[in-house]
Formats: structure tokens, C-alpha cells, sequence
DNA sequence: CACGCCCTCCGCCAAA
DNA sequence: TTTTTGGCGGAGGGCG
């Protein structure tokens, strides 16, 4: 049995595919070795392999669906098209994706590769979104799908959906700016010129606060929303514990059994995502960046910036900072 | 820049 | 017996 590593993505495409639903996110991932020394390994699957022509009439080699039985794959992405209608009625190629989605740790579409997702049972009760066009069909199609027309893409617990072809884009920015860090992603957006923007109607919640939640439902949801909001509160172990009504340690093996970071990990990355926000969209100096995000000092923001993204804080802003005032 | 204190994390074991 | 919880201590690393 064949594993790849922790980041293989694959692409899942079908006759009539629309080749920039393809081609877009495809480049996001192929580009990230560019901005940092992290590799995708990218594949592309058809269900029965061989050349698939896109709706351009370009080709596109392909290995077959079959050919990956036993592969495990970090992200798995379906891509959009005239043809995806015509590919969600095709019951062998649901029955493969279904199979492959088990052994994905992301699962995602990109414009009408919702309806295969859906077809196959994997948005069932998830929130999703498609191409405008063909918003209004997939939820009457599909009433267990809470669908989203004015999202440019969803993340639900491991499942993404992304609108139109650039949205793709988008949505695959937002996965590389969780693998590797905004910075990365924000350095990516740019090369490819592109702003990267964040899913409409859910904006308020941090990306850091939907690690790969591993199993059971949000037990730590409400005490990472209340970290959000109180990011200059004290925020130990222990102080954590305690508004948990846990002991210590208990509360740190749940916490990091269900996130897949320990707490003080956690906590530093919603500082540095608040940190970076503040410093992308507003003027404020260093030190109010600093204090409004808990960091002690200058120094300390300074570090763990430089721990985290290699970057300094001044760095970032020049950078990044799109305030300029 | 360096050093020392202290927190975090995690393995380990015992208790429930 | 198995699983979950809690305490202890050491190693490592961040913070002042």
C-alpha cells in the first residue's frame, strides 16, 4: 500500500471539466515551493485515467481513480465543470471519490465539483456553496446541504466548497495559509497576483481555531472563541484549565487530543493571527499591535513572528500592510 | 547577546 | 480489566 506524505493533494477531474477549476488551484500549490521551501506533491485523477479533455479541448493526463486504491491523501479536491453534472449521475466514480474522501484529511470542490461531493453523500449537512449559477439547483437537489450563495467558499469540519474558478484560488490561498502560515499564502497571493480574501459570512472566525478537529464535535469552541476576545487576558495552562473546570493536565491532553495543539501552542497562534491582522489592516505601532494581542513586549511579538513566519513584525507590515495612511 | 528562572509539554504511574 | 483522570517530574525552550 502506497502512502504518500502528509501533504500529497489530488485533483479530480472528468470529461468537460473546466480547465481553470483545474489549473487555478492547482498553480496555488504548485507555486508554494516558491515562497517556501514546502512541497505539495500534486496529482491528477480521472475515474479511468488516461487523457481527459477539458471543456477547452486541452487534454489533461491523468492517472486513474483505481490506480490509487489503498493512497492516502492530505487534501482531495473535485473540480468544476459542464461536465460535472453529467460525472455526479456516474455512480462508479462517486462510489471512487467517496472511497478516496475516507482517506483524505481535507476534502474539497471547486465550483460545481460540489455537486459530485454532494451526489456522493459528503456534504450531507455540511454548509457548501457553488457557482452562483447553480446555487439555487444544488440546494433544491440536495435539502441536507446548508448552502451559502454569498460565500466565496465554505470550510465545514474538513470540507471545503469554493464558488467560481478564482474563488478556487481563494479557497486553495486559505488552505496554504494553513499548512505553512498567512505569510506564505499573503507572499503566494502576490506572485500570482491576487488578493486573498477571506470566506463571506464567516470572517469573524479565525482559520488557526479550525485545526484539523480531529473527531468529536467542538468540545473547546466556546473557551478558543473566548481566547479571541480576550487575547490580553492571562492565558496559562492553568488559567485555561480553570475555566474549563479541569485539572491541568487533564485539560491540556483533551486539548491537544482534539485540536492537535497543545493549549500554549494554540494560544500563540491566535496571538500572531490577531497580530498579523493588525498589522495587514491597520496603522497601529508596533507596541499597540503588542499590547492589544497579549504579547508581553515588542520583543516577545518579535520573536514569535520570527519563530512562526521568519519575518519580523516591520517586515510583515512593509510587506503586507495594506493601510496607508 | 547571554543567562537563569520558569512555564510548557509529555511520559509515566497511580487512582477512580 | 479497560478507560479516564490527575499528579509528578524532567527536558526543553521561551521570556525577562
Amino acid at each position: 500500500m502506497t502512502s504518500y506524505s502528509a501533504k500529497s493533494v489530488l485533483f479530480v477531474v472528468f470529461p468537460d471539466v473546466k480547465l481553470l477549476d483545474l489549473t487555478g488551484p492547482m498553480q496555488v500549490f504548485a507555486d508554494t515551493q516558491h515562497v517556501c521551501d514546502h512541497a505539495y506533491d500534486v496529482r491528477v485523477a480521472s475515474l479511468d485515467g488516461g487523457d481527459v479533455v477539458s471543456d477547452t479541448g486541452l487534454p489533461i493526463a491523468t492517472v486513474s481513480l483505481s490506480a490509487l486504491r489503498g493512497c492516502e491523501f492530505d487534501t482531495l479536491i473535485i473540480s468544476g465543470g459542464s461536465g460535472a453534472l453529467a460525472a455526479s449521475a456516474d455512480q462508479r466514480l462517486l462510489d471512487a471519490v467517496w472511497s478516496i474522501a475516507g482517506r483524505s484529511r481535507r476534502i474539497a470542490s471547486v465550483c460545481t465539483g460540489a455537486f459530485i461531493l454532494a451526489q456522493a453523500g459528503l456534504l450531507a449537512g455540511r454548509r457548501a456553496v457553488t457557482h452562483w449559477q447553480h446555487c439555487d439547483a444544488l440546494q433544491s437537489a440536495f435539502q441536507d446541504v446548508t448552502v451559502e450563495p454569498d460565500a466565496i467558499f465554505t470550510r465545514d469540519d474538513g470540507i471545503w466548497t469554493s464558488a467560481g474558478v478564482t474563488a478556487g484560488i481563494d479557497m486553495c490561498l486559505e488552505m496554504v495559509a494553513e499548512d505553512v502560515g498567512r505569510p506564505f499564502a499573503l507572499a503566494l497571493a502576490r506572485s500570482l497576483v491576487c488578493y486573498m480574501v477571506r470566506p463571506g459570512g464567516q470572517s469573524q472566525f479565525s482559520t488557526s481555531l479550525q485545526w484539523q478537529s480531529q473527531s468529536q464535535s467542538g468540545q473547546f469552541d466556546a473557551l478558543n472563541a473566548w481566547i479571541m476576545d480576550n487575547l490580553t487576558s492571562r492565558l496559562s495552562v492553568d488559567d485555561l484549565a480553570d475555566k474549563m473546570a479541569m485539572s491541568p493536565r487533564n485539560f491540556a491532553r483533551l486539548y491537544r487530543k482534539q485540536t492537535g495543539v497543545s493549549p500554549g501552542k494554540a494560544v500563540e497562534r491566535l496571538r500572531l493571527e490577531a497580530a498579523c491582522q493588525l498589522l495587514e489592516g491597520t496603522n497601529l505601532s508596533l507596541t499597540e499591535v503588542v499590547r492589544s494581542c497579549g504579547f508581553g513586549d515588542d520583543e516577545n511579538l518579535r520573536r514569535a513572528m520570527i519563530r512562526s513566519f521568519n519575518v519580523s513584525p516591520g517586515e510583515y507590515r512593509r510587506r503586507f500592510g495594506t493601510s496607508r495612511f
